[in-house]
DNA sequence: CCAAAAGTGTTGGGACTACACCCATGA
DNA sequence: TCATGGGTGTAGTCCCAACACTTTTGG
């Protein structure tokens, strides 16, 4: 291995893929940000920016996050790295890209307000993205539904307090089927993660449905020792 | 997104762990490289070097794989990138790191006589490796456990006739634990990927067993219906 | 009392596990 | 003839899918 000085260096960038959940419309969505500057000026993009010299990759997909999107705190994970040489006009530009979860309940007003430039789009139906983004959405799309059924994630797009409904409604949605409520609520509570609570949801017209919450403690308990959580 | 010249750039780099099964000892090896250079001099290291400034980065990945190691036209596929500020001492090297499968039958000359610089190792019982390339393997490892149960991938170890007790030995070396025979066989079958050949082993002092190839085309025509492959 | 969603059990079939003996071959 | 691994079937259990009606609430 040469040293490396002799090679010209490539520019690394983090993407980060944003996914909300939007339960009012039943909908999936992405947080994308319009670019201001060529190239693609105009075009909606997937938040993200340049890793400093001594900033961990991770770090840059947070502060990028938080700068484009006032978004901190949220679930966040590696997803790939994309290298083609052509994928930014201006010079070689290898991203590592990352998916988040984020609660849309904590941050609505966030992303609301600010929405000359940073705005959440259903998945299905998001416009032309700039680069190769659409590619990296695919691919976030289907590690999203890999992930869901063999790890509890789904909990990061939940607010704090759910109905089951809501839980079966967000599997739906991401893996694109019906499912069957009464087995799916079998399931759900058969994974002993879920915490039943005192209350009821809200300002329905019907039945209230119970509130339930992740029990995250149990679930790190449980991890330690090994199990498979699925669903 | 500010215009790149702006800031230094990382060094990036690909490494790859090299699977191989050795059928004879019952082992899952991993090809390494001994380092001639500072740092680590004379330590042992996983094959990889720089990414050229117009070079896909798999494209590296393979090129760096056929320069050290003589391999070529294996299965490689992206694991995840490494980028810690101080993994490398000299300066900052983001890595992308990817895990190939490589069938030992085919390249054992290569590797063996080789071997001043590049010998197989058992994965348990690798010498201390340099960077973080121990964390690196470790990761390739999981996931190659995680991938072998719901991809045909392990047929990527094998040779290309092989027994279905050479399947089993496979399974079990890379997921540590004892199988089942009966159940295993059934179920291997029960895939319908595999091809009963007219073939027998050769030159055992036992009954021979029969041989079997990996059906490539029939897996290709299956994934295209979207089926979920097991074992 | 009507509309809307919450909540709840059973049954049949398929898949998985556990398990032990005979067979073919070469030395 | 012996040692070594090759090869085979069944029974019990568990898990999963399919399926429909009653309850609660607000309007």
């Amino acid at each position: 291995m040469p040293f490396s000085y002799e090679y010209p260096h490539p520019a690394v960038t983090v993407d980060c893929v944003v996914f909300g959940l939007d339960l009012a419309q039943s909908e999936l969505k992405i947080l994308l940000i319009q670019r201001g500057l060529d190239p693609f000026k105009g075009r909606w993009a997937l938040p993200g920016g340049f890793v400093r010299i001594d900033e961990r990759v991770e770090e840059a997909a947070e502060r990028e996050l938080k700068e484009e999107t006032g978004l901190a705190k949220v679930w966040l994970e590696q997803l790939y790295t994309f290298g083609e040489p052509k994928r930014d006009p201006r010079e070689r530009v290898i991203s590592v890209a990352h998916f988040a979860l984020v609660k849309m309940s904590d941050h609505r007003v966030r992303a609301a307000t600010d929405a000359s430039d940073a705005a959440w789009f259903p998945v299905t139906g998001a416009p032309p993205l700039a680069f190769d983004h659409k590619q990296i959405l695919a691919m976030a799309l289907s590690r999203l539904r890999g992930k869901l059924t063999y790890q509890p994630v789904g909990f990061e797009l939940l607010p704090p307090k759910f109905t089951l409904t809501n839980l079966q409604r967000l599997y739906e949605l991401v893996l694109g089927r019906a499912l069957d409520k009464r087995n799916f609520r079998k399931k759900a509570l058969a994974t002993g993660l879920l915490v039943a609570l005192e209350e009821m949801e809200q300002g329905v017209s019907h039945r209230a449905a119970r509130l339930y919450r992740f029990d995250e403690a149990e679930h790190r308990r449980l991890s330690k020792s090994g199990y498979l959580f699925e669903l």
